[in-house]
DNA sequence: TATGAATGAGCTTTCATTCAT
DNA sequence: AATGAATGAAAGCTCATTCAT
């Protein structure tokens, strides 16, 4: 076999993981992590189970990876926002609520973080990784919140705390908007930001 | 004509249920929501599997009446607060977050009422009402906090929403607190309320 | 303990006997004999379930005697029929025939009988108990008949043959009356009986 | 791309289709329609449980197409002797009738539908399907009976009337002939055919 | 790689029967 | 006699995983 054709099978590969992680939070999302089955993320995929085995070793593994992804790419977004030197601390947090809130996907990931870490069933490994994840995707919003501090724009207060209670908001937010059972109270983000960044 | 002792039995029969209820939510306290099955329960009450179903005629109908004494209990308990006149707003609220975040079954009932309401085949009513009553007992907190506005003690803003985001603050840091899994960073009560009642 | 006392707690027992009867042939028409259990039938008599075993030993108990009376009032009241010297051949067929098809506890008695002689996990001396017995109730219809024959009012043939034939049409017609699932078509007596009683 | 021969695939499955549906009219025959459980049914087929969930979604589907596939067999043959031009009326009642007691799985069909419409735990739809087809399955031999009397053949009256009161002494006479306890009487054929089409 | 049939352990629930009171 | 709690075996069904093709 020729090294172009190991190179095209291995993006075939790639492509079909990330369809089947894709499939995977997009079933998660709607049914659940308890309920959303291989077979259902099988047809979200459009493979058949048997095959999905060739690519994650378990029903785990593939949870395991959209966490990991979930959370890398969580990590690499907060850490963009921390280099856009034209927003101050402000208007980052203002960016980064609003996009965590309007994204639904990012309900889907929060409740598989919070089940994966919360859940005994789940190995672990598992556990142990996402805490550690969550734990490392604390520091750029620390030093965002430290910056904001030494320009006044933020109140005082110990920085990781202050993220972690400010990630801890959002996430509780988050969680809190159920498809078919919102609490009938608007989110004003400004409002939110304001707690922390206050006039 | 019966030789039983119908008052007994009657105490009898209500001690069980608690007993259940309370084997209910240590059993999904440690296995989640989604994993916690009647097996588990039972043998966490100390009971057949069988005899579970004379006491509760589902599987749901423990999870319902769990989430309902929860949820009403937690209502009581604030609203005792919310009358307690020798205490001024921030004592209220750091008195509120304390009790909150040290009794450990409090993680337990956080964690159902998200998997209650995010799962998608927990039953409508069961989501509808614990929704419900999650609005309900935002109103004790937002009376509350609209008394510390009239005071001076805390930020302006709509209390409902404000009610609603420091529910939320501390329901996400309950989260966060998985037995074996704690994120590394401490919580500070008093800088907390601060965030909602500034010096 | 006086005599008086012996009887009357015999008579007593003997009445609860007769409601458990006929609270299981009541639970058993509208449920099914497979579905019918012994907490309806306990339910249907306004006793306890443990109450139940202190009259029947078993739910095949139950079952077996509500057929054994069943088939003996059947064999009682055919025998009354046959003995009525008033009637002639036609006139007892047809009152035969009316009487069963008219009674609806007739459909329930006919499904058990049906069941139980059908069904494995029947016991098999409750099974051939319910043989012998409708062996035995087709000997007076058989004496009608042949009564009729020598009066020149039925059809030739052997009249056991003719009355297996008989019962068998009135019992297949009972069975097609399932409530709420009927056969529209009407059932017209007098052209059943014209079969066996040609003009 | 895949494998596999998907036309002996989609035969083979078919086939097991079909085994399962003979395995499950077998264990009825034997067992009652009530005590056939799907383990039965799948031990008599010769596979898992959990397999005969590619096959039929539930018990109630397997046993609602034994019923259809019995019916429509039943009236295909029926169709079959009403277009029979060689035969006269009693000649086809007389071979409909042998063939029905002849063969040992016509007992089990006619106690499967009787149970399936008298048991109400049987779900609606099957009870009303089945009764319908019933319905429909007089016709031929309602058309075979008018053509009988319009040929002298056969008694006067309504056509259905008489078809319904055959078809139901034949049922009454298949379920009398419980293997292992047979009434001991023996039946003609012929006897019961002259009582619709008298000499 | 791709398929989906096959398995077996697990789930929730029902129910006849027993037993302490 | 009377109660209903308690049990355990069975039911129907689901699903992660394996395997032959």
């Amino acid at each position: 076999m020729s090294p172009r054709n190991i190179i095209r099978d291995q993006r075939v590969r790639e492509e079909r993981i990330e369809q089947i992680l894709n499939a995977a939070i997009r079933v998660i999302s709607t049914k659940g992590i308890g309920a959303a089955s291989m077979s259902d993320i099988a047809k979200a995929t459009g493979i058949s189970i048997g095959n999905m085995y060739h690519y994650f070793k378990s029903k785990d593994d593939i949870f395991a990876e959209v966490l990991r992804q979930g959370q890398l790419n969580y990590g690499h977004n907060l850490s963009l926002l921390e280099k856009n030197t034209e927003l101050d601390t402000y208007q980052i947090l203002h960016q980064f609520a609003c996009d965590w809130l309007a994204n639904p996907i990012n309900w889907a990931y929060t409740i598989m973080l919070q089940s994966a870490r919360t859940t005994v069933s789940v190995p672990h490994h598992i556990r142990q990784d996402v805490t550690d994840r969550f734990t490392v995707n604390l520091q750029p919003m620390a030093r965002i919140i430290e910056r904001g501090q030494s320009q006044g724009h933020v109140v005082d207060g110990d920085p990781l705390q202050l993220a972690f209670y400010f990630v801890s908001l959002i996430q509780g937010l988050t969680l809190q908007r159920a498809p078919g059972y919102e609490i009938p109270v608007s989110i004003n983000v400004d409002q939110i930001i304001r707690l922390f960044c206050p006039l």
